[in-house]
DNA sequence: GCTTTAATAGAATGATCGTTCTACCTAGAG
DNA sequence: CTCTAGGTAGAACGATCATTCTATTAAAGC
């Protein structure tokens, strides 16, 4: 990939995160990155698909961190008897702790071009929030779907709770929570 | 108050809710409340002064919810002993139940106008979470500073949750958590 | 009846929006 | 050297934004 569609993408990421996605201007966005006007619109074709490709990355980085959390890891072996939520809640911790809390950028995009359920960034968000349904299910598949969406709830409060409070607390009462109500089943 | 002014007012708070704050236009604004453009100028300064009177107002509704749930009920004897965190998460739950999921709206403000912290909006916000937190500390002083963010925790994880899985869902969820959390004391 | 107040429709302002166009430049491949 | 692909700056487009102005109307208080 072109390291100028990189940029684009790295910069675009933070100032949605940052400004929200209709309060940015394109303008802004190139300027930052320092890139022409045009090199935008060689590589996307409009705004829309500029923020789709964002959140594609985002998904793709977000999954791999919650993904090398429960792989095994053969060195840590006093952690290994860990429940796999409480695992997957550390992950997410992880996640919000480098960054701003400026809440989930998939549902603030799905708040902003919601009016219209088909649209293309509302159906990315819908399919983003199915996915990792799948991926908590399939993660452990001891736990019960009611349990499934429980560690959804905890994580979507962790990073809204991190708006207000910081990262920080929000994930020690994360993983405070998950670890009373996820203790490890044996 | 002027009937108009109230029209305006729930008219906005419906399409901020709906579209986000930068993506709908006073034009649209005016023209579902019935009123003139120079009425909205006659009640408010600026956009963002109707957009802070919306929020004020919301705050004072759930405020209210959450007040009228944990005041003494003499007719409903079996759940006085239910514990008042539970009573939050259902009044909470009610809250969502009869609404659009469109997450929280005082942290979509926060959002999209968090550029800068001193921000009339972002402080207004800020103040809202901290009243919240104080409401729920004093409304059961037996409970620790973590407990309380424990339940925003909760409540703000359920507002989230309703946003891909629906209110209803959300709502059974929070509630089955807090019992577990926090069932009653004694 | 007269005055004041609030509301009206609609145009105007200047700024910014997403998008497109033009014309020029640069670097690497053949 | 020449060709090509991708990048450049900057202007232009029409649309929409928040805000203000104008001129008119309807109702209420004295």
């Amino acid at each position: 990939m072109s390291s100028k569609k990189e940029d684009l993408l790295r910069t675009s990421e933070a100032l949605f995160y940052q400004n929200g996605f209709h309060a940015i201007g394109l303008k802004k966005i190139v300027g930052e990155s320092n890139i022409a006007m045009m090199t935008l619109y060689n590589h996307f074709a409009s705004k829309d698909e500029l923020i789709m490709e964002v959140l594609n990355r985002r998904e793709r980085q977000y999954m791999e961190q919650l993904n090398f959390a429960i792989a095994a890891d053969p060195s840590e072996r006093k952690k290994i008897s860990e429940s796999i939520y409480v695992r997957l809640a550390r992950a997410h911790a992880d996640w919000m702790n480098g960054r701003a809390a400026r809440g989930c950028l998939f549902l603030r995009a799905k708040e902003e071009y919601g009016e219209d359920a088909s649209h293309p960034i509302v159906q990315l968000v819908d399919g983003h929030k199915e996915r990792l349904k799948a991926f908590i299910q399939s993660a452990d598949s001891e736990r019960t779907t009611s349990e499934v969406l429980q560690l959804c709830l905890l994580l979507e409060g962790a990073t809204a709770l991190a708006e207000s409070e910081g990262p920080e607390i929000a994930a020690r009462e994360l993983i405070a929570i998950t670890e009373r109500l996820f203790a490890d089943l044996q």
